[in-house]
DNA sequence: ATGTCTTTGTGAACGCGTGCACAAAGATTG
DNA sequence: CAATCTTTGTGCACGCGTTCACAAAGACAT
């Protein structure tokens, strides 16, 4: 519970910080991509302008993994490889439940890049019994009911939910109550977890609405300021039309 | 989040800080929750329970929008909805674009959350023809030729790119030079954009990779370091010819 | 009106992340 | 082996964002 409190008390890891964890995928995209190109080494002002990040960032960053580069010459992209999917743990095999077999679930069910990289969808699950059977990008959808018996039998611990606003908590609670402890949430909620148990979200029109942000600045740069606050702090009774209001009629 | 380079040296445009505008969609969901409700008033401790944020944040962060609390009461939901609404640019008319109709277009295409705060699908656009004219989400599909004129019959300035990584830059291109201002990218690629041109990225794996670390972590709690490094910086005169050796990771 | 109680708005301290700038390390050349 | 050149690794300073803590503001009761 505890929505806000105690958030993320602290990744203190003793070691990597939260902010660089976050680039080292981008790091492993870039690398691996020269790797396809059987390059040997790169500089980190390569890399770094590969991977869209300052140089002196990167330098930092992957400071904090160790020194792997080499004065003079740079970073061995193999070995770095190796290092960077060893600290992100994509060595190991993690089967990962996509809870919410609607068109995104389906679109997450076929994305490579997930398959691609350590992760390994272990089942689709879906709380619509004429789902149950149809086969998403060659996997057969279970049925809701199955889902403690399928994170116990495969040991998953990372799930996906990709559910409407409405069911998100309810599955993300048989999804802890089951053993997961990492989430992946797509439903535009906020989740309520217990105390060790990550969540991370994404918000597809949290972001456009950020766009619209800096787009609607853009836009109003030279005019002055032409849009005054109508009603004041409005006691009541101001009861406008519909607004930004949507019911929960997610698209699933 | 852009390429790097021409950042954004700060949306200090004497105003919003930008951690604070990423918060604003947030917020917005919260009280038109409340909103729907019909709940007339809300403290900051309230909605920031419910937005899963701290209090104090909130209040900072409404501070940076005016004064539209009352102290000893709280804020009016309807006004405020009203306020950030506006802020974020919600109350005008945002035609969007999306191109690459595949699993996950076809799921943007669909979400509800965009139509539901400003946003409207104008087009779909894919490249391949067979797609051209079929109907997703009740809009037809159109060929990418038809881009340039798409954007600027309906005077379009955010694009949304859900193509394959290896067509996203090529797309990218032509959508800035069409005159889009704002692009939201789904591929898995660092775009690089001229300046005055907004990119953010979401990228799912990169989210699946940071739960992936973090579940190693908790994993890997009591026990001690049980991963040596195989292979050492590799010494210099390792110029391997063509022993290709790929890890053979993964594709992109 | 006066007092009390609630909640906002914000000054100030703190911590994290970023970027500069440079010394150290190693390669490379003569 | 010495000199030079390249590139890493990092100390340091700075700025943003977060959080605390509290005075000010207003509602509400008496």
């Amino acid at each position: 519970m505890a929505t806000g409190r105690t958030h993320r008390p602290a990744t203190r890891s003793r070691g990597i910080p939260e902010a660089t964890v976050a680039r080292l995928p981008l790091y492993l995209r870039a690398l691996t991509a020269l790797s396809e190109r059987s390059v040997p080494t790169v500089s980190s002002e390569e890399l770094a302008a590969a991977a869209g990040v300052n140089s002196a960032k990167l330098r930092k960053d992957f400071s904090y993994l160790g020194s792997y580069g080499t004065r003079g010459v740079g970073y061995d992209v193999e070995y770095l490889v190796y290092q960077i999917s060893r600290e992100l743990g994509l060595t190991q095999d993690w089967p990962v439940v996509i809870v919410g077999i609607g068109n995104l679930g389906a679109a997450l069910a076929n994305y490579g890049g997930f398959a691609s990289r350590g992760f390994r969808v272990a089942a689709l699950i879906d709380a619509d019994p004429a789902m149950a059977g149809k086969p998403v990008a060659g996997i057969s959808v279970q049925h809701t009911d199955e889902l403690e018996r399928i994170i116990d039998d495969n040991g998953v611990s990372i799930g996906v939910i990709a559910t409407p606003a409405g069911a998100a908590q309810q599955v993300c609670d048989r999804l802890v109550a089951a053993g997961i402890t990492s989430i992946l949430n797509f439903a535009p909620t906020v989740l309520s977890v217990p105390e060790g148990v990550d969540v991370r979200k994404v918000d597809l029109s949290i972001e456009l609405q950020i766009l619209a942000f800096h787009e609607q600045r853009k836009a109003g740069e030279g005019e002055a300021a032409e849009d005054r606050l109508p009603p004041p702090p409005a006691t009541k009774s101001d009861r406008k039309g519909p607004d930004g209001d949507l019911p929960a009629v997610m698209p699933a």
